[in-house]
DNA sequence: TCGAATTTGTGCGTATGTATC
DNA sequence: GGATACATACGCACAAATTCG
């Protein structure tokens, strides 16, 4: 007979929800605390706490433990731009407008994972590969995890064997292969999103499980990988920007 | 003194997450149930029902109530392809190989929300824009939701005033800007990653709260912003592609 | 067909720890 | 130190969906 009434923690979920994207909520204001909303809405502690933890699950709150819940402000992201790639000293594409991003690099001759060498079309027992590790920070607090990998077969004994080493240090893919007369004429990028590895979440500042954005970037000569990496960014502190021209 | 002890229920999350990602639990496997959990942990009802709240809201398991939890199947990612964009009947760049794509759309004449307007560089209170929202469909699930703005200052009185009706209807916006004498010569995306709002999620058919990725796609022209969009696609199925000639 | 058992979803109260003010 | 607020944790209860004998 009773209606089939909606779960409790949604009319307080959707009210709030509605007032913080109309503004009734600005950025930076306190939200009701959990005994606030009991008393407010008539509700149990349950639903309060559901309610808040939804609404911080979406991003739109933020919880300061002893202080209270306020309205998250629009977090500030850093851009990746790919329109104009691997300029010297901005590696990866990204912005650096202050020149605080510090870059550390650990270079090694490995056999490839199976994902790349099928992707530089390697055979993973045999044909190894550079593998260079980079850890991207800003102001000290690392942003980013990147992993390139470049076949021994390509540049193995020419000057530009190891990415961060010898005349064309931190020129990027293009000037290094360039040097060694391969004309690299195609990049591509797949961007996916996976929740973070332990690993990555310890190193990124993150909570494990919290979304990485995954860029797996190829560069290409004449149809033919030469080069390919795993950058892994926390998926909340970025957004990756592309230029295409029609 | 006593040392901080670690939260009750990340031990069996992060056993779980583990045991999924190793693969020791396969897709379509059933998780332990609450009453599991708090048998094989020694844990409370509340750690374990956290636990697996926390897996449904990465996207890790899929709960049905009365049955169980299982481990979500890798969905078949989709690609978005971005080196080729708008040729007719495939819409946002996405592959259909096999035509089973199915694009519902509604036009509507609105003010612009905030961040719209500052896009395109309106004033949010007097200048209207031409709102037209997109239901893509793979085999009758939705798989993708757009939303399309274009000022009225431009396209009004026009025959491509509305992007779905005239001549031109399905065509793309620049070959529909074209056709009113303006030059579309660059298009921007940004890509960034947020938990899903409670109807998107109804919609895609996702765990409210599950990642979805944001493409905030403008097409310019000579500098000036003619259509802006919002593209909201469910994260773990879809890697976005960008294929850049160098 | 029915009903019992199981499982998730939602809800209540309460307690303790810890961070903030 | 005291008050407040969130995070985590325990237990219990009931509704709704599913499963299965």
């Amino acid at each position: 007979m009773g209606a089939s009434t909606d779960p409790v923690y949604l009319r307080v979920l959707e009210d709030l929800r509605a007032r913080i994207s109309e503004g009734l909520l600005e950025p930076g204001a306190r939200v009701p605390s959990r005994n606030a909303i009991i008393a407010r809405y008539g509700v149990g502690e349950t639903a309060a706490k559901h309610a808040l933890q939804v609404l911080a699950a979406e991003g739109l709150i933020e919880a300061r433990a002893g202080s209270g819940s306020y309205v998250r402000k629009a977090p500030v992201t850093r851009r990746m731009d790919h329109d104009r790639l691997h300029y010297p000293g901005s590696p990866f594409g990204l912005e650096d407008p202050a020149g605080r991003l510090a870059l550390e690099y650990q270079a090694e001759q490995v056999l490839p994972p199976p994902h790349i060498a099928r992707l530089l079309g390697l055979q993973p027992a045999s044909d190894p590969v550079i593998r260079t590790r980079y850890l991207l920070s800003a102001d000290g607090a690392p942003i980013q995890l990147a992993t390139s990998y470049e076949p021994v077969q390509i540049t193995g004994g020419t000057a530009v064997a190891v990415p961060e080493q010898g005349p064309f240090a931190g020129r990027g893919v293009i000037e290094r292969m360039k040097a060694i007369g391969i004309r690299v004429d195609e990049m591509t990028e797949e961007i996916s999103v996976r929740p973070s590895l332990r690993n990555e979440a310890a190193v990124l500042a993150i909570a494990p499980g919290a979304p990485v954005l995954l860029v797996q970037r190829t560069h290409l000569a004449a149809g033919t990988a030469v080069e390919a990496a795993d950058i892994v960014l926390a998926a909340d502190g970025f957004r990756l920007r592309y230029r295409i021209p029609v």
